[in-house]
DNA sequence: GATAAATTTGACAGCGCTGTCAAATTCTGA
DNA sequence: TCAGAATTTGACAGCGCTGTCAAATTTATC
C-alpha cells in the first residue's frame, strides 16, 4: 500500500496529470463532470498531494516562521503554542528563528534566514516589529508578517494589549492601596512595551495628582539578573519608594528577592506588581500581582491573519487585510506581592 | 542577484553537482581539498540546499521532530536551543510536537503526527524516552528517534547525565554539612528521573549510615505548583527535617517559597537542594543549591545521533549507532539555600 | 614498477508536482 | 451549417536536489 502520487490519479480518472493538478488546487476551467470524477478517485486513493514536490514546483513553502530574540521562557512557550494552534488548522508548519537583535549584520543574517528557510510568511515578537531593519528586509522581499504585542512601524497587521491602560490600571490599584511614592523599574528600551508601560504608569500618577521621582525610574532590561542591579539601588535610596512596578515579572521577582535579602516584608513595607503573568509570577513567595496577556491567543490570532495575508493576492485586498490593528482584552491579577488581604489569604 | 543553486557552487568550485551535494551532506568520501574548495564557494555564494528539493529528490523531509510534554519552560528552550544549533548545522528543520502523556489516545495521536509531519526523526524528551507505547509506534513505523535524559526502553541512542552519582553528590553535600534527617521530593512516577535521583539519595544516605525516615519521602510532579501541597506538609511535620531534597528546581522553588510564608530562615533552619540549573534556582532567594545537567548539549548531541541514524542505511551499522549510550558530566552548583557562606557573600 | 584495492568523483535518471503554451473540444452566432 | 471565439485539456519542460552505479583517481601491496 504505497502513497498514491498524482499519476495514480490521473490514469484511474483517465485524465492528464495536469488536470488532477488543477481540481486539487480549486483552479477554474474544469468540467464539473471533470472535477467530480477526480474528486471520486482522489477519495477513494486518499490522495494527499506531496507537500515538498508542490512547494519545489510552485516555489512555496506553506511554512511560517517566528522571529524571537531571549524573551523570558514562559512567554515564549505561550507564543509557540499559540502559532502552533493555527498552524495545526491551516496545514502550515512552523520554523523558529532565534536572533539576537544586537547582532550587528542582523539585516543579513535574517535575509539570509529568509532565503533559506523559504517560509510564506513571519510573525514577528518583541523587539522585531518595531526594528526598522527587520521591516526593510520584509518590504523588499516583499514577505508577508504579523507582530505581536507591538504597533508595527510599517503597515502590517498585529495583535496587541492595551499595555497604556493596564499599566494605569496597575499603577491606580497601588494608589488605591495609599501608595504615593512609587518606583519604576523599566525594560529594554528598543521595546515597545518598555515605553508604553512606562506612559501609562506616568499617565495614571499625573491623574492622580502624585509627583514621580526621577531617581525612582530605574532601568532594567526584563531580565531577573539584568536588573537586580538597578533594583538594589532602589533599595539603597536614602528615601525608598513604598511600592515598586516593575514593567514586568521577571523584575518583579528580582525585587521580591531583594525584598527578602534586605529585610523589607513584602507587601508591608514595599509593595510589588509586574507584568505579563509569566510563570514566575506565582513561584515566588508572595505572588505577584500582575496583568495577564492572553499570549498564546494573541499567536494563534496573527498567525491566522499572516496566513491570510499569505493567502490574499498582493496589491488586492491585502492592503486592506495589512491594515488590521486587534486588541485583545487584559486581565488584572491581584496577588499577595501588593494586597495584605491577599497575602494574608495565600499564608 | 537570483540565489545560489547548486549547479552555481559546483560551476564555480570546478566540480560536480553531486560533489556539492556530498558536501553539504558530510558524506564521507570527499577527498579535503575537494571539500575546503567546495565549503569556500558555499561561503562566497552564500548558498543554501532547497530543502523541498532534497525532499523531494532524496524521499526524505530533513526534518526532525520533538516530542515533549509540559516541560518546565527553561528546560524546553534549552532543549529547542540544542536540537536547533544542531538542525542548522546539518541543515535539518525541527518540528515541534507538545503532547500530553496522558492522553488516553496517545498512539493514535503519535502515529498520526508521525505521519502527517513526515520527520525522519524524533528526539525524545522525558518521559516518552521510557514510553513503551510511544516506542512501540517508533518501532512499528521503522523510525529512528533519541532520547534524552531518559535510558529508553528499547535499542535507541541517548544522552543522559549520571543522575544516581549527582543525586548522592547532593546528597553527600547536605550532608557534610550536618544534616542527619533529610526529606526528599520526589517528581512524577512516570518520569525515570524520579527514580534515578532518589535512588542516589538513598545510596548515599545509606554509606553514610543515615536512616531516611519514611513519611519524609513526599510525592511532587516536578512542578512548582504541583508540589505545593506535599510541601508543606514536610513543614508541618511532628519532627521536620534540617534539610530538603527537591528532585527538581521547580520544587525547590516551592520549598523556598513555603520556608518564607512558614518563617523557616534558609539555610539556616531548613538547608534546600534542587536539581537541574533551571533559571528558577537563580531566581528565588535565598539561590538554590543544584546540579547542572548541560541540556542544551545534550540536546544538539542528541540530534547528531539522529541524524547519524537516519543516514545510517537501516540494518547495517545502525545497529552499532543505536547501541551508542552517552553520559555527559554534570555540575554541583552549591548556593545560598545549603550553604551558610555563600547565603552571606550573596546578601 | 605493475597490479590490486580503496577511495574519490561524476553522469544520469528521476522525485511528484506546477507553469506554460499549444491542442482539442465545446460553444457562439449569422 | 461553419468560421471564429471561448473553454477545457494535455504534452512537456523543468523546479533543485539525491540515489545509483560506473568511471577516474589515489593508495597500498608485492
Amino acid at each position: 500500500m504505497g502513497k498514491a502520487k498524482i499519476n495514480d490519479v490521473a490514469k484511474l480518472a483517465g485524465v492528464s496529470i495536469k488536470t488532477v493538478s488543477r481540481v486539487i488546487n480549486r483552479e477554474a476551467n474544469v468540467s464539473n463532470k471533470t472535477r467530480e470524477r477526480v474528486l471520486a478517485v482522489v477519495e477513494t486513493l486518499q490522495y494527499q498531494p506531496s507537500q515538498s514536490a508542490r512547494e519545489l514546483a510552485g516555489n512555496r513553502s506553506y511554512m511560517v516562521g517566528v522571529l524571537y530574540d531571549h524573551l523570558s521562557p514562559g512567554y515564549l512557550i505561550n507564543v509557540q503554542q499559540g502559532i502552533l494552534r493555527t498552524c495545526k488548522e491551516f496545514h502550515y508548519g512552523l520554523i523558529l528563528n532565534p536572533m539576537s537583535y544586537k547582532k550587528t549584520n542582523l539585516e543579513d543574517t535574517f535575509r539570509a534566514w529568509l532565503r533559506h528557510s523559504r517560509v510564506d510568511g513571519v510573525v514577528l515578537t518583541p523587539p522585531f516589529g518595531s526594528d526598522q531593519r527587520i521591516i526593510n528586509v520584509l518590504e523588499n522581499n516583499n514577505m508577508p508578517a504579523v507582530t505581536i504585542s507591538e504597533k508595527p512601524v510599517s503597515l502590517l497587521p498585529s495583535v496587541t494589549v492595551d499595555e497604556i491602560s493596564a499599566a494605569r490600571e496597575l499603577t491606580r490599584h497601588l494608589v488605591d492601596h495609599g501608595h504615593t511614592r512609587i518606583a519604576f523599574v523599566k525594560g529594554e528600551e528598543e521595546h515597545q512595551s518598555t515605553k508604553l508601560r512606562l506612559n501609562g504608569f506616568y499617565e495614571e500618577m499625573k491623574s492622580n495628582d502624585l509627583a514621580v521621582d526621577p531617581s525612582l525610574i530605574v532601568s532594567g532590561d526584563f531580565s531577573y539578573e539584568g536588573s537586580l542591579e538597578a533594583v538594589m539601588s532602589l533599595f539603597d535610596h536614602s528615601t525608598p519608594p513604598s511600592a515598586i512596578f516593575a514593567a514586568n515579572d521577571d523584575m518583579a521577582a528580582a525585587v521580591i528577592a531583594v525584598a527578602h535579602r534586605r529585610g523589607f516584608r513584602v507587601p508591608d513595607e514595599i509593595a510589588v506588581v509586574g507584568f505579563d503573568n509569566s510563570p514566575i509570577a506565582c513561584q515566588v513567595w508572595p505572588t505577584i500581582s500582575t496583568v495577564d496577556q492572553p499570549v498564546q491567543a494573541m499567536a494563534a490570532l496573527a498567525c491566522e491573519k499572516l496566513i491570510e495575508l499569505i493567502k490574499s493576492p498582493s496589491g488586492d485586498a491585502a492592503e486592506n487585510d495589512k491594515n488590521c490593528q486587534i486588541m485583545m482584552p487584559y486581565t488584572l491579577h491581584v496577588r499577595a506581592s501588593s494586597d495584605k488581604a491577599m497575602f494574608v489569604a495565600d499564608r
